[in-house]
DNA sequence: AATGAATGAGCCTTCATTCAT
DNA sequence: AATGAATGAAGGCTCATTCAT
């Protein structure tokens, strides 16, 4: 609930984050346990309550975080220019994919909350704070060069992408299964990545006729 | 664990499985509690014990019924023809949709198992047994008529449709959120699927070049 | 409760007493269960109701079982005579061994009612009907001739034969370990009752003083 | 499980292993209730899971306590001396009926692990951790004396004194009832010790012929 | 006589949470 | 700020027993 005022206490409240983050993730909300995030702390079970009020205050604070990190690789695509326009499937798909490759930890809390939560709701951020604005001037830039039809809207364009990477990583386990070969391996997943992109965002030498 | 052997212990036993369906879509594994889905069948809850051994043994039989649907789901693709080759991926895709429409609990303990689960596996099916042979001869055809791009493999082609279908459902609501516009809605729903197979099936006319 | 009646009944009867005094002297009164019970006999667990109308009843008739072996066991005495008085500890003793050998489920059944039973009482008997009659003027005759020590009562003989017997059986586990030899070895066994009687039976010669 | 930590904690500890031990000699490892327990212990179920980590946990500490006191008892006999030797018998068989008088319930936990449990075995120690050194050089010392039989091994001896005081208690009931004397009574239990250390310990004048 | 289905009470265990120091 | 002790409300599972056929 209240933050921590003295050093010593950011850094346990710290602890305590990282381990909830952990353990949520690998759990789920319902499967993890308060006194397995404490033990991961090292610390006493009672501070978590003095942080974060209780499980689900706890849940609220890492989930916030999760929605932030979205944010966060949201806003590394205002870098990209004009010049990365044709590019930008690939350049937005590598960065998702980077992102949980890097935080595997946050997808799964995002599709957890998704699924069976629903009490948290979007936290912090309000319609009108769609993260979009650049990437979408970006797309139109390219429908405009004929490199994206322009009967496929950013939307499609955006749900197709953020589609695949969250399947892969959500559904990884049963898809390498099904498919017959290991989507964890990196080389297959390059071979995966490749032939996307090849799919999706390569019609330039189409549409230039 | 033991099988119902008269027709009302076979009512009972469906009465559960169904309770359970639900129950673990909704709540997840750990969140869901034997009692609710004892109530939720109006049977006694020892019932459960007798005819599924425990709660992850009530949890596999749901999860195998879960592959099962996907599997009938393909066996549908059989009837397919060389005729159907160039609409193959919108065929497969408005059938995964279908699926999912029919049986909104499945996705959902699919995903369930993917993040959180690990201990149950594909269950009673080996690597052999993928169910993809019909649809991967059809593709070939296309590849082949330059329908389908040789350089995009089967393998990739069904998982990015496997990907958006299940993506539209899981996340129907977050995603609805973000990019501004309902996909409950039929209308948007039928544009999103539109585009989405404009994107990546219509390759004809520029091969066609 | 009721006897059956038909030869086929009875046979079912035979087999529910024979795997439950098996099932109540392997893991005692309350360890017992009435499946194993019923899955050992081969029967429907409802045919132990019909029968012995409920747990404690069926172990009733196991507990007056045991006691009746024990009766058996000391009529065999009345065939004693008294050229086996100089011998009678000896052949007691081995008598209730080799009881044990033959039943050991029954000892176990024994000791079980003592320690935490107490509900079901001495079955089917009176005071009176002391079954040592026979035996007690054996050692008496033994006392006369100097065999025995006037000053040591039959009761007290009695008492000692049957604490070695009761307690090599009941704590042959424990006691193989703090003694360091094993006690289910036949020929320890022989070595420790042989033993046993020296020190106990033969002061003939010394009292032929 | 976890030690408690402090006294507070520690006094809970206690009153649950107290508890413990009388609902497990009264009922056995089955029977014994660990709400009861707890109750009895008037402390929360929880704790007894928070010092002792199961039903078999906290039985195991009953078990290794009462192998404890016989040690104990057996330390007392250390101060013995040689001039103890002639009353060797009879001593360690009064400290044995000691050792049961004061501790009811160990002899019980004693013979049910013996005859229900087996998971446990001996705890702690090892077997040349023999607690009886002092007791047969004693023995071994009465024998050069001729006061001991040399074909009567130490271990037969010992054997022999426990069996009757374990067997005195754990079946006084039911001797009383067959015997027709009541042991519990202190005179009857005098006589009978008296005549049974005469039946065995008493060849002194016999060998001085 | 026999059986499969059903039940309610109860058992061991765990969980999130609060208390007292 | 921090901790060990404590708690009540479940949660999964089992048991003896009865019902219906």
């Amino acid at each position: 609930m209240s933050d921590a005022a003295s050093p010593k206490g950011r850094a346990t409240r710290s602890r305590i984050f990282e381990a909830a983050t952990r353990e949520f993730a690998m759990k789920g909300f319902t499967g993890a346990r308060i006194d397995v995030i404490a033990r991961e702390a090292e610390i006493n079970k009672q501070r978590i309550y003095a942080y974060f009020g209780d499980k689900d205050g706890l849940f609220l604070e890492v989930w916030k975080r999760t929605f932030e990190l979205i944010y966060e690789k949201n806003r590394e695509f205002y870098h990209l220019t004009e010049k990365d326009v044709p590019d930008l499937g690939r350049i937005i798909l590598a960065g998702y994919m980077d992102l949980h490759e890097r935080h595997p930890e946050f997808w799964r809390i995002f599709v957890m909350e998704n699924l069976f939560g629903g009490k948290h709701g979007r936290p912090g951020h309000t319609r009108d704070d769609t993260p979009y604005g650049h990437l979408r001037s970006l797309y139109a830039a390219g429908q405009n060069d004929g490199i994206y039809s322009s009967d496929v809207s950013f939307e499609t364009f955006i749900f197709v992408l953020t589609a695949i990477s969250f399947f892969y990583t959500s559904n990884m386990k049963t898809m390498s299964d099904t498919l017959g070969s290991d989507l964890s391996d990196p080389d297959i997943k390059a071979k995966l990545m490749g032939e996307i992109s090849l799919m999706m965002f390569d019609r330039k030498e189409c549409h230039a006729n």
